[in-house]
RNA sequence: GGGCGCUUAGCUCAGUUGGUUAGAGCAGCUGGCUUACAACCAGCAGGCCGGGGGUUCGAGUCCCUCAGCGCCCA
């Protein structure tokens, strides 16, 4: 996206009253976050206003989760990420679009529906309006309706929301709950079906029957983006086949051996291939040999893809057996002869009829008989042995390990099958595409190779069919002609405005229901979508397209995009393609990837170890804000090991900012909180100084999306701010307000405490919003982000000199009493400094306050070669007070 | 096979365009109940910056190379 990310000029922050100051603030941590969250929900603190311009508004495509997924501690980490991103935003003066979303939609529902409840969906069965689950799911699962299965889904996916909802809104995600949806919900369905008919009309995408990778257990395609290689042990069996001229043959002794690792596929052999440069068998192109075992006859054929180092260099061609079978198959113009059934078991045969011509169909058929009904893996074990016995394997397997594809979900490999499906054209705009990624700004900026080598790497067009049950289904239906057979190539299209229609239960115009499956009449699509296929629509979806035009044109294209890098692949790459071809655009100018949460052993947290602890226990242990903290101090798109350690950081941070808060704003007492202009001590000055770099440094950072950084210098700065600084001039800012070094303390405080409160807000939003509430009427969370122009002039033009010479001082009188072992309230009989008249001014600058801090009870001075001597009051001498 | 990232204290990590003596937190150790905070504070100790080579007045940082780990793609 060309348009720029403004800054918009931001509200006045709102006076200061007198602070109401708890006792004991840390009592206020329990019960804290559930306190908030029901306040910010009344007084609508994260509520979107759709009528801010465009040019105010910073809109985030939030990751729906899939809410029939485990809850983990993982969600905590990067919906993290994206609120501090939020809140850094809204307090820059941006309406942000921040909306919710429940990834409900597909395969982890069903087999979450499925164990629950202890059903099966079978479409055959009819609709049961008075079905009641069993109360326990059976051990044989219960056949049920598709609507049926449907609205099991619908019920247990609310009941999963509820849960995420809880664990967000106590987390403190800044979301504007009133803008949820659901990938399954009526507008995402309505705009799913409404983006597959456009890309229709627009020629985008086509329906086909043809090789598909196929899970044989979940019985569906899946596209290239679902698919995964694993490592698995195979064997090369070294087969014979007979040629079928006598005397042809390698050397002329007819017969000809090849290697595959899937000897069970021999029936559905339909040709034998070699590289056409491979002089060993050039000679046999163009003749033909014998299957063995089965007799039929297939060519010897020659092309590019056949590796002369692989096996034996010349390979069998089976429908299908990999990609290059389809390929060849495809290139080559060969028949086809299928084996497999969708369930992944060989289906029966009839030897003989055409196509499956044997030289002896009865020995055929014996030998097929052994296969028949079994599975891959058990014909493989059968057909090596009926090879064997025939004489036509040779020598022993030789084992090898090989990349196989599965399904990422799956269990068993994929196999190829031929059916229809319908294709988004893709491969025509991979350059478009790779050109589109560039044009994102990337967090952190390596991350666009994720996106570039996949991109690169695509081999055929995004199949979107799904034989599955709970999903959008395609809101097609087609012809049957007068013989009954179905017309795919002319479908019959619902109107828009009917979306979302069910092709299963409604009927296409000029219909009626009677027509269904019959002879001049219609029959539905029977398949859903890919959810990606819906969830590439989120910006779409959650923007408001076309049902809400008002809303669409202030929020669209969106601004940010957070996701995991596990589905640049999925999730990023199809919004970009369904942005492309439904408006030409990219749907967001940003991107921010998160890193994983890794156990303490360095691996991908897993979802047993998620479930040990769960994410709302540590909330509860911790504090929200403690495991925010955690989870911001893992820096953009890097992995990060789970650690209670660092949440207990995060909750002594919390516990910090209440008790320093309370000593700073207790100083201010009944008075007029004193204005920015009252700074006037050096001291003092070089504090604000050191805090002006802090909010420079915070606000770039935060601008590059790398809130770990901004929190890190806010925090160092917090820290020393705490042991240093107000030990400093926590004496002064008790003596006289009227006088001007404890007017200056006091002003500093009030000022550095405001602005360090606002810079930990997206952070650790609890305990900031409750001490702001201390001293201000409304939310520290609309209030405005601080600028160095908040800052007295003085604070900007100084340096942070005095500070760093007192605290170095003050280091050293601390050293000196511990080294003697004494406490920190001991009298210091007389500090002794030596050093450059320049040091020596500055130290003039800040005596008072040393004096105070350190309990000297003389100071001495004088220049030369730097030099320090404590001397503790003698032990005799009690100490003061 | 191609690509991306990581490797700094026992652990988790900062270290921006090369620039004083490489930092923080946790854990450890030694002390201290100090009028904001014992849910705390002060202090100490702890490093061949993965190995090797190079560029430079100067390298944790830049270049080359090797190794290990993780991931992406084929």
């Amino acid at each position: 996206m060309d348009e720029p990310v403004t800054t918009p000029p931001l509200p006045p922050l709102e006076p200061p009253r007198t602070p109401q100051v708890p006792e004991k603030p840390s009592d206020l941590l329990a019960g804290m976050e559930a306190r908030w969250a029901a306040r910010w929900e009344a007084d609508g603190t994260y509520r979107f206003d759709r009528t801010a311009p465009r040019e105010r508004v910073f809109s985030i495509d939030t990751p729906p989760p899939t809410v029939s997924g485990s809850l983990h501690v993982g969600h905590c980490f990067s919906y993290t990420h994206t609120d501090v991103v939020a809140r850094f935003r809204r307090m820059r003066g941006h309406e942000v679009f921040y909306p919710m979303g429940w990834d409900d939609n597909g395969l982890p529902t069903e087999r979450r529906v499925q164990n629950y409840f202890g059903v099966r969906c079978d479409p055959a069965v009819a609709y049961d309006p008075d079905f009641v689950p069993p109360a326990e799911p059976a051990k044989e699962a219960v056949s049920i309706s598709r609507p049926n299965f449907v609205e099991l889904c619908n019920r247990l996916t609310v009941e999963d929301e509820k849960a995420f909802e809880e664990l967000w809104r106590t987390l403190g995600l800044s979301v504007d709950w009133s803008h949820t949806y659901a990938t399954i919900d009526t507008r995402a369905q309505r705009a799913s079906q409404r983006g597959f008919l456009r890309l229709l009309a627009g020629g985008h995408v086509y329906s086909t029957e043809a090789p598909t990778q196929w899970d044989v257990d979940f019985q569906t395609a899946v596209s290239q983006a679902e698919m995964e290689d694993r490592e698995l042990p195979g064997a090369y069996h070294r087969i014979r086949f007979h040629c079928v001229v006598e005397g042809e043959g390698v050397g002329g002794d007819g017969v000809v051996e090849i290697e595959t690792t899937r000897p069970e596929l021999l029936p559905a052999c339909v040709a034998l291939v070699a590289h056409p440069d491979d002089d060993r068998y050039r000679p046999l192109f163009g003749t033909e040999v014998a299957t063995p075992l089965f007799g039929v006859r297939v060519p010897v054929l020659a092309h590019e893809l056949a590796d002369p180092e692989k096996g034996s260099g010349i390979a069998m061609i089976c429908t299908f057996g990999d990609a290059t079978d389809v390929t060849w198959w495809r290139e080559l113009g060969l028949p086809t002869r299928t084996i497999l059934r969708r369930d992944g078991r060989l289906r029966p045969l009839v030897w003989g009829e055409p196509g499956w011509e044997a030289g002896d169909p009865a020995a055929a058929a014996a030998a097929y008989g052994e296969l028949e009904g079994k599975t891959v893996k058990q014909a493989q074990r059968r057909i090596v042995e009926l090879l064997t016995e025939s004489g036509d394997l040779l020598g022993e397997p030789r084992p090898i390990t090989h990349p196989v594809k599965f399904y990422e979900k799956g269990d068993r490999p994929l196999e190829i099958v031929s059916s229809r499906q319908w294709y988004v054209r893709t491969m025509p705009l991979r350059d478009r595409l790779l050109e589109q990624g560039r044009r994102l700004d990337w967090h952190p900026a390596h991350m666009v190779h994720r996106y570039e080598s996949w991109v690169e790497g695509l081999n055929g067009d995004w199949n979107i069919s799904r034989q599955r049950f709970f999903g959008v289904p395609f809101p097609v239906w087609y012809p049957v002609d007068a013989d009954g057979v179905v017309d795919h190539d002319h479908p019959l299209v619902a109107e828009e405005s009917r979306l979302p229609v069910d092709p299963s239960t409604d009927v296409p115009e000029g219909f009626g229901p009677d027509q269904r499956g019959e002879p001049g009449g219609f029959v539905g699509d029977p398949d859903v979508m890919d959810t990606w296929a819906t969830s590439s629509l989120t910006p779409q979806i959650a923007c408001g397209w076309e049902d809400d035009p008002d809303l669409f044109s202030r929020v669209f294209p969106m601004h940010l995009r957070p996701q995991a890098h596990e589905i640049i692949r999925t999730w990023l790459f199809t919004t970009v393609v369904r942005s492309e071809l439904e408006h030409g655009l990219l749907p967001w100018s940003d991107v921010a990837i998160s890193g994983w949460v890794l156990d303490p052993d360095r691996k991908k947290m897993s979802k047993s170890k998620g479930n040990v602890v769960t994410p709302m226990g540590l909330l509860e242990t911790n504090g929200s804000d403690a495991v925010r903290y955690w989870a911001a101090s893992g820096r953009p798109g890097v992995d990060t090991a789970f650690d209670e350690g660092q949440m207990k950081v995060g909750r002594r941070l919390a516990i910090k900012v209440l008790n320093a808060s309370r000593f700073a704003l207790s100083r201010l007492g009944e008075d007029t909180v004193p204005g920015p202009g009252a700074v006037t001590a050096a001291i003092d000055l070089a504090m604000l100084s050191g805090l002006c770099r802090v909010v420079e440094e915070a606000t770039a950072a935060f601008s590059e999306f790398d809130y770990a950084r901004a929190l890190e210098r806010t925090e160092a700065f917090f820290w020393s701010f705490c042991d240093d600084y107000l030990e400093l001039v926590k004496t002064r800012a008790y003596e006289d307000p009227t006088q001007p070094g404890p007017a200056s303390a006091r002003a500093a405080l009030a000022l550095a405490l405001s602005i360090l409160l606002r810079l930990l807000a997206p952070f650790l939003p609890f305990v900031t919003e409750e001490v702001w509430s201390w001293w201000h009427e409304g939310t520290i969370h609309r209030s405005p982000w601080p600028e160095t122009a908040d800052l007295p002039e003085g604070a900007r033009a100084a340096d942070t000199a005095v500070l760093d010479l007192a605290a170095e001082l003050l280091g050293a009188v601390r050293r000196a009493k511990t080294a003697e072992k004494r406490s920190m309230r001991w009298p210091v009989e007389r500090l002794t400094v030596v050093d450059t008249p320049e040091r020596l001014s500055m130290l003039a600058q800040c005596q008072g306050d040393l004096i105070d801090a350190g309990g000297l009870i003389h100071l001495e001075t004088a220049t030369g070669p730097a030099g320090l001597t404590v001397e503790l009051a003698s032990e005799d001498e009690p100490p003061p007070g």
